[in-house]
DNA sequence: AATGAATGAGGGTTCATTCAT
DNA sequence: TATGAATGAACCCTCATTCAT
């Protein structure tokens, strides 16, 4: 008779939104963003066409929400104890997460490299990346800086490229990907 | 009516084709595939809407015969059919070629790595990429057998995954990225 | 249980059934009836969406309610079971009234303008406006008949008009409208 | 085999355009301009629904396109030779005349009369209206000045508000409106 | 009586594609 | 071959309405 309380209305909520996110991580991953519809998602999610407006704004919003979850996970890892330096043993431990990260989470990354061919589409993401790299870079430039780099700059961004280019690949084909092997030889170069 | 004639026509036909093969990989590239219509790519090109489906069957079509195409150049650029040993001249003349094939080329290129996180698409060329990869990870395997190395196959996917990275990378965004210097310490680390 | 209670709950229910016309009046008026949403009315009248629903039976009932209140409270104002004789103080007074009204209620009017060039809608009082205007007009008629009019019936066309006119481009553009210059012009003509 | 000419294009355009002009502004004048969607234009032209899109921009273009066409009909009869100064007998003409477009095309007034009081429509014509009715203002107030009033933007007010008043009498029932005895008194009182 | 999560029809708009010319 | 008017499915999104609680 009486109306659910906030705290089953909350669950519900969390619940369902969850679903979303979960529903439209994977279609996105698997047919791309422009050509996953919210209807796709909603039939995929088991639920009405408008109920994901209820929860995102938008598509865009959706997206953006998922990209930032994303990201958020992998930058817990790096630089663990949030000081602004990188010792040797943070390095290792940011490489290794990262890539158990990448295989936990294909559909995410497979996403995000998606997302970042399509002008369009990479707009909406855009200042969100930048934020998360400016950071990061500023403390690998600090970590090639004090293991004697001459060209701490050069040295982050090519770091960086490799991180991705390694990603990347895993991504295109996981099953012929040996990353574990590759993953220890960066660990050896870098840390 | 005369043979001559029918010569001029196939000449002008292909011409056309070529035009709004130009015209679709430049929007393409520039906007993303979705959000580039067929209108826009005929506009661009100063032919009519309906013309297009003359040479292309569909959008897809169009799309796939870009993909073909631009995967066939680069796969003729790097010509491996030559004496498959590579020494540190022949190694840094590739690298130095590729990215200046990159910056030639930046249409292409980022349509292709749009089109490799599209599994759909993807799947179209797997088997010639394999190929074309194997051949080339061969070499670079006896590259760095030579110089001394004890996990060339290693060796050979990481120099490969930092190759795409920095592509990746540059592609994204151009303008912020160091590409020459990038390019020197590569150079510098694997020649 | 006691009988107090079920007439409390009965004076809640008016004053919600009150709140909720009110709220609606007010966002109609200012948004028009198609751009104004039930969810909005809920929330401005502090509400949940389900609860107008519980009042009036749409959107549609809801707006007509509001209509034929607003009309019957003008027709009570305008009482003319008097003695069906108007003086020229008597008109003055009528014509002041009429724009205090006006002023004091422009989100009604506001809005009975905008239901009057709805056919469908205007439709639903079309008989009670006849009556209505009716009684007034004879009135008016015979005003007009002891001023010395010759044609009686068409000057008190055209003061309906003309009052009409005058509401209508001031509920258009209050701030812009002189309403008080105005009103004075027409008492002098008329008075 | 050959293409349309240019000219037949431009002749089934300009009926096209023409029939869905005609077709919309039927429909939002009795249904009004929200309640009105572009599908029912469509299906009542004998269109697709994408059809007017390729005619006009928007549902917006569409509606002010519309009401452009109607306010200029209007306009032609004011100030017959555009020399800015307005004689009686061209204020008699354009009485008589604005009245008689009225009879002739109610469907345009009563839209308008709608448009006028629906806010968020409202703003879509607000600044083409605010364009008209200045120019017309100013050679009415000239128009009074000459003839001896002391305030002859107040009469200009008035003046239009009768017509006005009048004009939205008449569309709200027309076959109960003495429009020619009230169109005779309105010349007699200002020409 | 009251809540708000959920539905789904329908809105404006776009665009790949067709086809008469 | 070439044109562009026309189609209609599909897209993102809104919102009146329902109903379990």
């Amino acid at each position: 008779m009486s109306p659910r309380t906030e705290i089953q209305n909350n669950i519900i909520k969390e619940e369902k939104r969850t679903l979303i996110l979960n529903v439209a991580l994977e279609l996105f991953s698997q047919k791309g963003y422009s050509a996953t519809s919210m209807s796709e998602i909603a039939k995929a999610a088991g639920i009405s066409k408008g109920l994901p407006y209820s929860y995102f704004e938008s598509k865009e919003e959706l997206l953006l929400s998922l990209f930032k979850i994303g990201i958020n996970q992998a930058m817990e890892f790096f630089d663990l104890d949030k000081n602004g330096i990188l010792t040797a043993d943070e390095m290792k431990h940011y490489i290794t997460e990262v890539f158990k990260l990448l295989q936990a989470n294909r559909s995410f990354w497979k996403l995000y490299f998606n997302l970042f061919t399509q002008p369009n589409v990479y707009d909406l993401i855009k200042t969100e990346m930048h934020d998360f790299t400016n950071d990061m870079s500023a403390i690998l430039i600090e970590y090639f800086r004090k293991k004697g780099s001459l060209t701490p700059e050069i040295d982050t961004v090519v770091f960086n490229a490799l991180m991705d280019g390694i990603s990347f690949q895993y991504i295109i084909e996981p099953e012929l990907f040996p990353l574990d092997a590759v993953v220890d030889n960066v660990i050896k170069q870098y840390c």
